[in-house]
DNA sequence: CGGCTCTTTGACCTAGTTCAAAGCGCGTGG
DNA sequence: CCACGCGCTTTGAACTAGGTCAAAGAGCCG
């Protein structure tokens, strides 16, 4: 997939991207980047917590979790990053990275050195509104997390992750219906606060039900208004059409089922 | 209280308040901030979501929520403000105010109009990196916060609100030992994403135990360690002492409490 | 004093976790 | 090319932490 055949002028007005910004940057200023593009594989690590901040990363390709370990050590994957995402914003604080951030598949990188940073921020206005943008927008996506997280029901949440995930991949001008997912059950169900268990029991509902078609990792959406609908539903209501455990007696598998 | 009287320097190198450094670049500067201080009552709301984007406040006294609303109509509290905090940084996205801010009891803030704030972050590179510093900072507490919604038990919730309330309150000099709050029940649930009965019984437990001293609103908390420990512990470890609805017996009361 | 909101406590109940075991897909090495 | 092993996923059955419902107390203010 070529992404310099995207239409960005509509995604960087409607969600900035830094990648795009850099890229324009870097044709009408002297910034030079071209040495600062790595390629990682699945499991790598990009950095840890407690390393020297050196910049921040823009993802090009590929995916990427970010996780932090609690003093008791376990650990909570913060997010999941796709094309365009910016990566080590937390290291402004402390000039220390705060996380973890780990690639989920063969992914690729650039690196923002904190020296560049600097005068791009302080001189570029189309970079400094970028990168203001994007941490604002990080902020209220935290915000909307830690709702789902501490008030939704586990169909809830994983209507949301499907849903975001879908509006990620099209936003990249990717197939927002189907698509397939670099991260395991015991990923998505860390990050989204329920047990890797419940996970597959919610995904074998929403198949019992129709609305999406999974196989593995690949996924497809067949109903996303109905998935919309549960997402933004109230438990009592949506409590009445649920019981995870027992309705799936009647095992309705690729037969119906529109990915082979 | 005088927080003029604070030793702000210190605080500014491990945490840095924009407050203060306004304070700096206001006298250093030809920048007037003295028409922008206002002054709200508890219930009264600062801004709403959807509203134009004006600039951000720094809250000067006193303390605040701030809310999203869900599809549906339900309200998630994401955050709690106290004097130094910044509010309204989820405008820089779209030019509009994503959250709700309430205060929850007689406040001042201060407001860095948009026009202000513009030429601060381009030619004041102290301004500048407290700002992102202190968005660098919201991010890691985001993450902190979604961990604990994500993973904690009810003690293990309870325990980090406090301490995280006693650790602001001591880093603006006040006494992190004792103090009052000024959010309800109801408030602390929604946050921390659990029922106010949950939060009463927790801190009827936590009393019985011991740990804090608690009279409506005021708090005093008799034992740190042992409530980091509960915030720090594994729920395997944490489960073998508890039984919320049981311990509470045997009544104790006002009788053993240092605060009256 | 009456009415209000907030908080506590009790009793019950269920959504989701935990434990256990089997199934599946995929890469490696023989 | 098959067999084995390993990591991931699914499914079942039992259990429990915490939510829900209900009712009573406590503080506060006009």
């Amino acid at each position: 997939m070529n992404y310099s055949s995207l239409p960005f002028n509509r995604i960087s007005k409607s969600s900035p991207s830094l990648k795009v910004c850099l890229e324009s940057v870097e044709k009408s200023n002297n910034l030079k980047l071209t040495n600062s593009h790595r390629v990682f594989h699945a499991k790598q690590s990009l950095f840890s917590a407690g390393e020297q901040f050196e910049g921040l990363y823009i993802l090009r390709s590929g995916s990427a979790k970010s996780f932090i370990t609690s003093l008791d050590g376990e650990e909570h994957i913060t997010k999941f990053f796709y094309p365009g995402d910016l990566l080590g914003v937390d290291g402004f604080d402390r000039h220390v990275y705060m996380e973890n951030v780990l690639f989920l598949e063969t992914s690729s990188v650039c690196l923002v050195k904190e020296s560049d940073l600097n005068s791009l921020v302080k001189n570029n206005d189309d970079f400094r509104n970028c990168l203001l943008r994007s941490m604002s927008q990080s902020l209220i996506n935290d915000s909307a997390m830690m709702m789902c997280l501490s008030a939704y029901s586990s169909e809830q949440k994983v209507a949301c992750f499907i849903l975001e995930l879908s509006k990620r991949f099209s936003s990249h001008g990717l197939c927002g219906r189907e698509f397939s997912f670099s991260m395991t059950r015991t990923d998505i169900a860390n990050n989204m606060g329920m047990a890797l268990e419940t996970v597959s029991r919610v995904f074998a509902s929403f198949q019992q039900k129709e609305l999406i078609c999974v196989h593995n990792r690949q996924v497809s959406i067949l109903d996303i208004d109905a998935l919309r609908c549960i997402a933004s539903t109230d438990r009592f209501t949506a409590r009445e059409n649920t019981n995870l455990h027992f309705n799936n007696r009647n095992n309705i598998r690729q037969d119906n089922c529109c990915v082979k």
